[in-house]
DNA sequence: CGCTACTGCAACCCGCAGATTGCAGTCCGA
DNA sequence: TCGGACTGCAATCTGCGGGTTGCAGTAGCG
């Protein structure tokens, strides 16, 4: 599961994708809406959304004959909450290394992640 | 502030730096010794170990004759508070759009953003 | 005090991600 | 029914990110 953290923060690493996310984040658009308004090609834009979609950041309907795309705050979050743990971890293992050092009893130091 | 966003996100993007970022948090390490444990070269790791630093997620001292970097969690807890709080404005967004879908009033349909 | 190990810089290579153009299909609306 | 606009697929190009090798400097350890 953690796995595919580097995935979809992958996926928030390139600005126009950012771009794409903020103006879908404002509500539901098309393809060709967000072509109209950004600066790269309606195909570019289409390849963002399919990578957007894999890791579930947007979801996409058929509305009419054109199909919008929505961004899934959740999503969003569900990352968040895990980074937060993460982080948090990198801090009590400080903790836990700096009582060691203070502590004269060398116990098991390896821990499998 | 939020620009820097798909930076630090592209900074975790890579699989080889969330092994590093990971090794880190479990204590401070230096290049050389990272190069022993992971399958890329010490100077592979170096530019990895530059990119965490500009975006803040590492912090690097010299101790002895050699430098080691730790991992910064509460970078990664700010980042990860910022990413909550965008993906909450946008479930925010959608509910508003789905009252005022709801709304009777015929307002201008054309959102320009 | 000398050796060794660690660091930093530079040049180079390769693969892929991001972007483009072109075309064909389809379906809604007038 | 006709036309226009939106979608999806395919081929192609280019820049850069991630990786390697090589070398030189330096300073802590024994």
């Amino acid at each position: 599961m953690t796995a595919e953290l580097p995935v979809i923060c992958a996926a928030l690493g390139d600005p126009t994708r950012w771009e794409i996310l903020t103006r879908l984040g404002q509500g539901p658009q098309s393809a060709s809406a967000l072509a109209k308004v950004l600066p790269v090609s309606r195909q570019a834009i289409g390849k963002h959304l399919d990578v957007l979609r894999d890791v579930g950041l947007i979801e996409s309907e058929h509305r009419g004959r054109e199909v919008v795309h929505l961004a899934i705050g959740a999503r969003l979050g569900a990352l968040a909450r895990e980074l937060d743990r993460i982080g948090r971890s990198w801090d009590t293992r400080l903790l836990r290394i700096k009582e060691l050092a203070e502590s004269p009893e060398p116990d098991a130091p390896d821990a499998t992640d």
